[in-house]
DNA sequence: CGGATTTGACCTGCGC
DNA sequence: GCGCAGGTCAAATCCG
């Protein structure tokens, strides 16, 4: 569905992180590492405070840590402000990108309260999800709800980070589950049937813009990560994540084995996902082994086109030409 | 061989 | 009701 309504809709061409450049873009930057702490400073966010605080700050500020900067929460009603209620009426994908939570006295372990969640530690989405599938007493209890509540999701907040990595490292193992090419990423007219590689490198450096799906590995933890190349600026990651996790990070990645991962704030999602186990201590030795593995790894870093999608592309655009 | 990834199909929510 | 887009499933495939 592209009518011209939509295409006039300046929320269906918006983009959240449109404006943002390298002195103001909410990520983590690993040569300043800064974080942008609330709100964008580009419409509809006109009028809300923007404000930054550089990692250090972020690290000692237990607000920051009690809650997600950006709380991506696609149905949750726990989001609110002049933001939320201007965008909910419009498309959900434009839901999803641009919500952000100003309310200071959220915090994401404890979802609200006025809509029924279950307490399992981070289960929710999937079972609502997976009971549904062939399922002819679903399809009646469908039929009977009167007016579905939107379903409750865990909290969410995203991470924008620039790197050339396109999944980066933090700590927690992840298992892929989907990946989906997102919308407003048309292919160039030029190249509709990418016959070669520079055709599909263009595409694919230009145009393509994929989101992959991603689970936590461990039983019963039900935290799941989106990862996604912002349109705007191909150079950052946006990371969200959604849920908690009811476990420690994996040991062997928690030690000196740190240093083998491809860079993300390690010690800032510890202090998310555990705010009580941490102490300044550790957090300052965390900060500066992580501030110099940034540095390290950036220098390291090598632009390497991506093989193997290329591969696939090219061997999926032959196999449709082929009668 | 077991775990991870890929990818087409399917489900769900939403707007029209 | 239909079409679209996001999200998920699961069989096939890959890889160490």
């Amino acid at each position: 569905m592209s009518s011209s309504n939509e295409k006039n809709d300046p929320l269906y061409n918006y983009d959240p992180f449109q404006g943002f450049n390298s002195s103001t873009f909410p990520f983590f930057d690993y040569n300043n590492l800064l974080v942008y702490s609330q709100a964008a400073p580009t419409p509809p966010f006109q009028g809300l405070d923007s404000s930054y605080m550089n990692f250090t700050d972020c690290l000692h500020d237990q607000n920051s840590f009690s809650r997600p900067f950006f709380d991506m929460s696609g149905s949750s009603s726990d989001v609110v402000g002049p933001v939320h209620d201007n965008i909910s009426d419009s498309k959900q994908t434009v839901n999803d990108s641009v919500r952000i939570n100003i309310d200071n006295t959220e915090n994401p372990s404890t979802p609200n309260s006025s809509v029924s969640s279950p307490s399992n530690g981070g289960t929710a989405v999937e079972d609502s999800s997976k009971t549904n599938k062939g399922s002819e007493h679903e399809k009646s209890k469908k039929v009977n709800k009167p007016k579905k509540e939107r379903q409750q999701r865990e909290p969410r907040f995203a991470f924008l980070t620039k790197t050339e990595i396109d999944v980066l490292e933090d700590g927690y193992r992840w298992r892929k589950y989907g990946q989906k090419a997102v919308k407003n990423s048309p292919y160039p007219s030029t190249v509709k049937n990418p016959s070669t590689l520079a055709d599909s490198w263009v595409m694919l450096n230009c145009y393509m813009r994929c989101r992959s799906y991603y689970r936590c590995t461990t039983q019963k933890c039900g935290v799941k990560k989106r990862v996604e190349r912002s349109c705007q600026d191909p150079s950052v990651v946006i990371t969200t994540y959604e849920g908690r996790h009811n476990h420690q990070i994996p040991i062997s990645l928690r030690g000196n084995n740190i240093i083998s991962s491809a860079g993300f704030p390690h010690e800032f999602l510890a202090h998310y996902f555990f705010p009580s186990t941490s102490n300044h201590q550790e957090e300052n030795s965390m900060q500066h082994q992580s501030v110099a593995l940034h540095q390290h790894q950036q220098q390291q870093q090598l632009q390497v086109p991506d093989y193997g999608l290329l591969h696939n592309l090219v061997s999926s655009s032959t196999r449709k030409q082929a009668p």
